[in-house]
DNA sequence: CAAGAGGCCTGTTAGC
DNA sequence: TGCTAACAGGCCTCTT
């Protein structure tokens, strides 16, 4: 699924195209999207919501509506398309939302992995999945000594844990791997093992490969795209994942592959100790 | 409690 | 070439 920078180009992208334009109603095709509340509970509160906003938290879309949140979780394939009532439904296109200018906003996920969760705007912060989220990139309060105290009582490799959503949002596979390499940390190494200076360039390097990555418009490499299809570019910048064929770009060593919390690994043997 | 495996789904690709 | 198994950028739940 998209990582933080592919949800943030998705949400800029939406928010031009959907910003004031009323939602007159929805059709869910595939129940099992829908999170929370009941599909028809759904259907009937999101009708004649505008949608002032949108905004993103890790890698959730939130539309800020009038009375409520519709977050939107991609998972692994999830796609917004806008067409027209017209035009015959995909196979794999999900919920669709018809808007006052006449367009349909549709979801589409092959993977049918992707969750929608519509939240009373006064019940943010104690229903839904936000409230188990750890903090953005960017917050002022992630320091070394945050992670440090996170850390400090597992022993899952670090990859693992770059990974674990309530502790730093945002960061997938992809960047995770970019990240470890970026500052020489090899992915299994122990949480509890890291030190403050290892900490601190995790933080600095979160920043700036996501950061690269937004201005990009995000990474392509199976089947992304942000709105309507449109790729990213930030796969040309990769260093690491993916290249287990491939040199490491420092010392020119081979890049292996191995399995890190069943998620495949890209590093280097050389750089990576 | 932490950690690992299994499950959700479908499509593509690697390997025999 | 054709089939099958493994794999894919995520995360929740169950078991140990």
């Amino acid at each position: 699924m998209p990582e933080l920078p592919e949800v943030e180009t998705v949400k800029e992208s939406l928010k031009i195209r959907l910003k004031g334009k009323k939602i007159l109603s929805a059709n869910v095709i595939y129940n099992n999207i829908i999170a929370y509340p009941e599909v028809k509970d759904f259907i009937k509160q999101i009708s004649n919501q505008t949608i002032n906003d949108m905004k993103r938290r890790g890698k959730f879309l939130l539309f800020d509506l009038d009375d409520y949140y519709l977050l939107s979780h991609l998972r692994m394939e999830g796609k917004y398309f806008f067409k027209t009532k017209d035009d015959v439904l995909d196979k794999h296109e999900h919920v669709t939302f018809d808007l006052d200018s006449g367009e349909e906003l549709r979801y589409k996920d092959t993977r049918k992995f992707g969750k929608m969760y519509l939240i009373k705007k006064e019940d943010i912060d104690n229903i839904g999945p936000l409230k188990d989220l750890g903090l953005e990139p960017w917050d002022e309060n992630l320091t070394s000594n945050y992670l440090l105290n996170k850390f400090k009582n597992k022993k899952l490799p670090i990859k693992s844990v770059l990974l674990d959503q309530s502790i730093i949002v945002g960061i997938g596979n992809i960047y995770a791997d970019e990240i470890l390499f970026m500052c020489k940390i090899n992915p299994l190494k122990h949480c509890n093992l890291i030190t403050e200076e290892e900490a601190s360039n995790i933080i600095k390097y979160t920043k700036e490969v996501l950061e690269k990555a937004i201005k990009m418009g995000g990474t392509t490499i199976r089947t992304y795209s942000s709105v309507d299809g449109v790729h990213g570019l930030f796969q040309e910048e990769l260093l690491v994942h993916g290249k287990d064929k491939g040199l490491c770009p420092k010392c020119k060593n081979n890049i292996s592959k191995i399995k890190v919390g069943g998620r495949g690994t890209y590093y280097c043997e050389k750089c990576q100790k």
